[in-house]
DNA sequence: ATAGGACCTGTAGTAACTATAGGTTCAAGT
DNA sequence: ACTTGAACCTATAGTTACTACAGGTCCTAT
């Protein structure tokens, strides 16, 4: 019983299991974000229900757009004892004004595009209404 | 009347006016974006009005999300002659295309962050809302 | 004449991977 | 037991669009 008995996975059934890239999860080890699994005689890594757990963490962050330094704080937090819900949730909102200001960008840079499409009709390309936008205000 | 007449600028002067730093002059003219300048007798880049005008463009479509690539391909339909406004339109069209599904994709990501930080009430980290959702469906 | 700011080239660093090369280990089939 | 080939290993380079050095040269004003 000393370590049987969970599923032991290699770095192959690991990334199919979470689905991502074996050289994504050798990726975060090098940089920190994952702990070194063990090893097989050979040199394989060895992964446990841990190392599971923390990469679909990872990936479910990293999908709900946090960068891998925020995945970093957010464990630093699960790690370190002591630390509130309300520091987690702090953190979640600041992400969350960031998206919101990522949003208001793309709408603004959308609604320019939008019209830019509208107005440019038929035509050849010297009077072209993008061409001319994207030249205008040059001295 | 050679040259003389128009505004020459060196670097410093065409970076000021268009508001990028020198090196990204220097860093579009390295991958073909901007054409080569002259140069004085010193070695120093010596500017026009035509590359006022074209770094001019390179940022006004960078800014609109743009990447490099489709400047590029902006710039070929505006110097190879015969291309209609049309071929502009549909780059602009595929661009806008792109822009709206970022657009629907971070949205998506607002609401789950949103409610997310919204269940996170008070409470100690391991049983965090958040944390519970990242760390939820390992095995 | 000289000080120092602007310029030069070339290289490395950023984020978050992805891809390649060249070599080893493992598991299945004969 | 042996062989094949998939999966693994390390190390390095490439991606995007810049930014930031380091170490040296040029220009201009005093």
């Amino acid at each position: 019983m000393l370590e049987v008995d969970m599923p032991l996975l290699k770095i192959g059934a690991l990334a199919e299991r979470i689905g991502c890239k074996v050289e994504t999860i050798r990726y975060y080890e090098a940089i920190g974000i994952l702990p070194k699994p063990g090893r097989s005689e050979g040199g394989q890594r060895i992964y446990n229900r841990d190392h599971l757990k923390r990469l679909n963490f990872v990936r479910r962050a990293r999908n709900l757009g946090f960068t891998l330094d925020e995945v970093r704080a957010l464990f630093r937090l699960v790690d370190e004892k002591g630390h509130s819900c309300a520091e987690v949730r702090a953190l979640g909102r600041a992400h969350l004004d960031g998206v919101r200001a990522r949003i208001a960008d793309l709408e603004a840079l959308e609604a320019v595009l939008e019209k830019l499409v509208q107005d440019c009709a038929g035509g050849t390309v010297p009077e072209c209404p993008i061409i001319e936008a994207l030249f205008r205000e040059a001295d």
